[in-house]
DNA sequence: TTCCGTGCAAACAATTTGCAATAGA
DNA sequence: TCTATTGCAAATTGTTTGCACGGAA
């Protein structure tokens, strides 16, 4: 559940040599809490709500190092900025260009298409970092 | 071949009503010259071998209106700017997040792809619009 | 002549950074 | 205590915009 991820996340800064602060904290169980991919401007509402002296700075730091602790990741969805989320695991991401929803699939769904671009161009494809962009089926079903 | 490229553009722009400026003529050629995605900054230090009063606001108008025109495409490549094309046709990116390497593939590749998530979701995907990112031939031998 | 296109400089959004003050371990 | 973390404000990067002037058609 969401706090077991959150916890695991400071136990992860604590063993690398980080310190737990308050703040690290907050941003982690705000991120933690959220089922959706977040901008830095909106976990920073979220941590506000209940800290609202967190530093923005701070925010995009605990971010960045929750990134490079391997537990967190960031995608871009379009355009505009990143977005944040925890992972248990990995997963693709669909983004619709008209209506801006996102669907999650799994991993696996690229594997026929990274076996085939690796057997013809020996390029691994290791893709969550960008979304797949398209029409989403509601919008599909409009156009 | 590339100057055609450019004679296309130009033609397309003064269909839908602009008028061809020499800064304009300038900026396509420049952008149908190369084979490579350029960025904005990168296309501006072309331009500027031959046309060095050309304004960076005038590139990204124009390079705006090509894309309007559906004759060039931008792409995201990892972080960092946008990079421009003009398009003779779709296809898609790898890019090394190592040494940065970008591999183009043919569109049709991701068409199981495409087949196998509109079936099970609906979604209709799309995406030339961001690459894919992973580990290119080289560094992978390496790593 | 009539607008469209351009230059310029300022506005913008997202993000990063330097440095002194502060607070975990 | 000792050093990692934070706040703050300024710097950066990439891109967009308002507006008056100048040049295609």
């Amino acid at each position: 559940m969401a706090l077991d991820r959150a916890e695991q996340a400071l136990a992860a800064i604590r063993e690398s040599g980080g310190r737990i602060t308050s703040d690290r904290r907050a941003i982690i169980e705000a991120l933690a809490a959220s089922t959706e991919h977040l901008t830095v401007e909106q976990l920073a509402e979220r941590v506000w709500t209940r800290h609202p002296d967190v530093n923005l700075a701070t925010i995009y730091r605990t971010v960045e190092l929750v990134e490079h602790l391997g537990i967190g990741f960031h995608v871009h969805m379009g355009h505009g900025p990143s977005r944040w989320h925890l992972a248990d695991e990995v997963h693709q991401h669909l983004v619709c260009s008209v209506c801006g929803a996102v669907t999650d699939i799994p991993d696996e769904t690229l594997d026929p298409l990274r076996e085939q671009i690796v057997s013809t161009t020996g390029f691994v494809v290791d893709a969550h970092h960008f979304s797949l962009t398209g029409t989403c089926a509601a919008c599909s079903r409009v156009a």
